[in-house]
DNA sequence: TATTGTTATACTCTATAACTATA
DNA sequence: TATAGTTATAGAGTATAACAATA
């Protein structure tokens, strides 16, 4: 990016910030998805898509996985479709609303997932650490105040780390 | 992503921490993307292009322009033949290496540089109000440990902020 | 009429690898 | 033989919009 260099700027604190958290965020990402292939053979979205499953033996319809994953619609059907393919997701059917589906891990897809997280878990640990537990406790906090704050600035919605 | 579900985690810290700052780092570039195309008709990538040859006169290299935004050569190929056809980089010779091209911004590509930059970084400065300067400096200190120990853990080089 | 989900389309970005031209 | 850059290919992700079925 080598934003900084915009010169006359009246908050280059702010993009100096922005620019060093999106070069690692991608440093980090790509390495994830790098693994997640040639370890996994599968990708980014699928995995997530799958985390988004984990402890909701109910599973999620399409429209709550579009929203925590913050893709559109069209999107969350073709990642479903791959992971159907592949026998790790099904779609069940939802008693009262025939227009809707239940997505929801099957047994292999529960089983193949815990290894994917626990190979997962490793790489962002060790990702990380170059900080104290107090450090990685700060960041949390830090990067949480700008989140609500970004939300309440573009009324946009937090899907993710809603556990 | 809800990862933070998983359970018996002996990292648990490092994984919601990554989970927060992918998910704040994915709904700002969410955002940046969207009125980048709105508001310019371009996109990131382009922006980036643009971005890595500003304050540089003399232009960048192809391999240069590459290694900055971590992609490979046949990408940023695409990426300038889009910026050469719409006026706002040209191509010019390297003397004594016929081989290589210096990709420069052109006037107008300067101008309208220097336009979207501004756009940017009022994006940018809002997503960050809800932090005090010395939260913005801790941040950015924090996120500079992490990456200098990611880059001594992977050997992958640091090509952006380089300014 | 509104909602759930799918389909169709088109575009951007990406990595890989084969290729040309020059060093 | 190595390097600079391009081309070709294929795949993944995305948004948009039109669509079917159901509420």
């Amino acid at each position: 990016m080598d934003m900084e260099a915009r010169g006359h700027s009246e908050h280059p604190e702010a993009l100096r910030l922005w620019l060093r958290m999106l070069t690692l965020t991608q440093l980090i990402e790509k390495q994830v998805r790098t693994q997640l292939r040639e370890q996994f053979g599968t990708t980014l979205p699928r995995f997530d898509l799958m985390a988004q499953l984990e402890r909701k033996p109910d599973g999620l319809k399409m429209n709550e996985l579009s929203r925590r994953m913050m893709v559109t619609g069209g999107n969350v059907t073709g990642i479903t479709d791959q992971l159907v393919a592949e026998g790790l997701v099904e779609r069940i059917e939802v008693e009262g609303d025939r227009r809707a589906y239940r997505v929801c891990l099957t047994t292999r897809g529960r089983s193949l997932f815990a290894d994917m997280a626990r190979q997962h878990e490793g790489w962002i640990v060790a990702a990380f650490e170059g900080l104290s537990p107090a450090e990685v406790e700060a960041l949390h906090q830090l990067l949480g105040k700008v989140k609500q704050h970004y939300h309440l600035d573009t009324s946009l919605e937090t899907p993710l780390e809603s556990a």
